[in-house]
RNA sequence: GCGCCGGUAGCUCAAUGGAUAGAGCAACAGCCUUCUAAGCUGUAGGUUACAGGUUCGAGUCCUGUUCGGCGCACCA
């Protein structure tokens, strides 16, 4: 039994005997003090039950106390106006640190979701437009998600569904088809920027060329009955464009995928579900076309088949529905990481999916609704061509990073260095607020690598890298050679602090993984590096003269290492030795 | 009109209903004669948008106001 549970099962027991009052362990919260001269964690459950036993707060804390058998050397105090402090030996530590060193890269992981299947559905970015900085942050945030998912022991599918048919196709196929096939440019990077040109163009012409909003339309009908050679040529041209483009970017942020779904394959899987649905009245005609009407379930009405008998992106989600079944069976949940501004399509789609197959859906879909990214200077829209890229982004960082390293002899391969400090700037700059804050982006302060930075915190293990490196084997490092009981009472003030953060890290990593929250594991690595870098500032290692207190910091040195390196990871972003 | 999210230091953000509201950046002042100065130490900066309420205790919960973002039938 952990400390944590022993204290509570204690607390309950003793309110049972002192004041004849039951209560759940699980309503006795035992938190984190934000002052660490509180002690290692605070119960405020006298103050809570001042009003049913009629008794001041500091009366009730002080009878628990009385009453409380802990095991183990816990120091317990009460603080005003009745706060029950309780502080753990520093061999809890210790122990601790030993278990760092043998669990290795899974110190942190818990079995919280085993056996659980969970599909991840992120990144959807849409063949013939540009893969923007909106994309990024939900790649970014989505890799994330499955890495915290994966930690908790989770069978986790990630796919990725993308729009490859619809209208914004038809508005790009309209200008696309002007463009003799001599003129097609040859690279990646050329390729992607005609076709946001070709995008920019269509969707303007539409917005105020009546007789090109006609056409457009026509070109929308043939995609999806792909009667015209050319369109379909030319469909097929643009996909192949975009996606080895995609591909590319996946790759940068070390992302892959177990199934890439494309709204053209749901096509020919739509109509069975919309009989159905037809049938049971989950659908209904309205104005020739096939709606949900929410407002029963206080949700928005959407069009699932729109008047001229398409299917809109609400009607392919039931096919999407289908295929995923038939592939992949029931799945115990299914994350959406999709922006906010759909939330209204997935309650609805949410709702008709449970409506229409309760078994595989009730209780089983997620919305994660992250926020929306904007610039901080300046508007962005993809209709008028002015996008910021998620390429470009990765590759100012890039460039930064390079300027930075490349006087620097120690480094043996410079490019892939500032390709990995730079894809962690920007990662970091994502992934340190939280996700369901706007996020006003800044390049220039994502590009900055001071501070509250990814580069900090790779810098912070590359200086802990050089430590190990030079301190011998590592492996021999990573044994602490001394009585940990007797060490203790030799603590630095910074050792001591070091010591108790890296005991915090799987609960930091446990929270984030159920709320989502990345962020979390973010404040928390860079806490640690803070420390860290106290305690390297003020304690020497390698030239300590006593052998004890030498080995204890190298095995303090590895055991940071070892969390930072895994904490990025879970934020998937990669560590470099020297930099 | 209805709904969702947000407003905390000059800027970007933290703060499971808890103890003195904390960081980073920017500003200012220090520290390279110890393992990487992308570092460390310090100073300054606050009516937590506003007004009520609930609570032993509110940045956090409730109500109203206000400002901003997003969404509400044939786009995805």
């Amino acid at each position: 039994m952990d400390v944590k549970t022993q204290i509570k099962n204690q607390i309950q027991e003793t309110l049972k005997e002192k004041f004849d009052y039951e209560i759940g362990v699980d309503e006795i919260r035992l938190e984190r003090p934000q002052n660490e001269e509180h002690g290692d964690w605070s119960s405020n459950i006298a103050m809570q039950l001042t009003k049913e036993l009629k008794k001041s707060p500091k009366e009730i804390a002080e009878k628990i106390i009385e009453e409380l058998d802990l095991e183990g050397e816990i120091e317990v105090s009460i603080a005003e106006p009745g706060f029950i402090n309780f502080k753990l030996p520093g061999r809890i530590y210790t122990e601790n640190l030993g278990k760092i060193l043998e669990e290795k890269e899974l110190y942190g992981n818990n079995t919280r979701l085993s056996g659980k299947r969970i599909m991840v559905e992120f990144a959807h970015p849409n063949p013939f437009k540009s893969f923007h900085i909106g994309h990024l942050r939900n790649i970014i945030l989505g890799e994330s998600i499955v890495r915290m998912l994966e930690s908790q022991n989770a069978d986790v599918i990630r796919v990725n569904y993308q729009g490859d048919v619809g209208m914004h196709i038809a508005k790009n196929l309209w200008a696309f088809m002007d463009i003799d096939p001599k003129d097609y440019p040859k690279t990646a990077d050329e390729k992607t920027k005609l076709l946001g040109e070709l995008y920019a163009k269509g969707a303007t012409a539409f917005e105020e060329d009546e007789k090109a909003r006609a056409e457009i339309k026509e070109i929308n009908r043939k995609i999806y009955t792909k009667e015209d050679p050319g369109i379909n040529q030319l469909w097929e041209l643009g996909k192949t464009w975009s996606l080895e483009k995609f591909h590319e970017i996946y790759e940068r942020v070390y992302t892959t995928f177990e199934r890439e779904y494309f709204e053209s394959e749901t096509l020919d899987l739509i109509d069975k579900p919309i009989e159905k649905a037809k049938e049971k009245r989950i659908l209904k005609e309205s104005d020739g076309a096939l709606i949900f009407n929410g407002e029963e379930y206080g949700l928005d009405i959407r069009v699932f088949v729109n008047s001229q008998g398409l299917p809109t992106y609400e009607g392919k989600e039931l096919g999407l529905a289908v295929l995923k079944n038939r592939e992949y069976g029931i799945v115990d949940l299914h994350i959406h990481n999709v922006a906010v501004e759909q939330k209204s399509f997935f309650a609805v789609t949410f709702k008709v999916k449970e409506l229409l197959w309760p078994e595989e859906f009730k209780n089983r879909q997620y919305h994660n609704a992250y926020e929306f990214v904007g610039l901080k200077k300046g508007k962005m829209s993809s209709r008028k061509g002015n996008v910021v890229l998620g390429n470009d982004i990765l590759n100012i960082a890039h460039e930064r990073i390079g300027e930075i390293i490349k006087d620097r002899e120690e480094i043996d391969g410079k490019e892939e260095t500032a390709e990995i400090v730079g894809v962690g700037a920007i990662k970091w700059s994502f992934l340190k607020i939280s996700p369901f804050k706007y996020l006003a982006f800044d390049l220039e302060e994502s590009v900055n690598f001071e501070g509250d930075s990814g580069p900090y915190i790779q810098y912070t293990y590359a200086r802990a890298a050089s430590i190990l490196r030079e301190g011998g084997n590592n492996e021999k490092a990573g044994k602490v050679e001394f009585d940990a009981a007797k060490y203790t009472q030799k603590l630095s003030a910074e050792e001591e602090k070091l010591l108790k953060w890296l005991e915090r890290f799987p609960e930091v990593v446990e929270a984030a993984s159920k709320e989502y929250m990345p962020n979390y594991i973010a404040t928390y690595l860079f806490e640690l590096s803070q420390k860290f870098n106290s305690f390297y500032k003020n304690n020497i290692v390698l030239k300590e003269n006593e052998k004890e207190i030498r080995n204890f910091r190298l095995a303090l040195v590895k055991a940071t290492s070892l969390v930072l390196k895994r904490g990025l990871d879970l934020m998937g972003i990669k560590t470099v030795e020297k930099m």
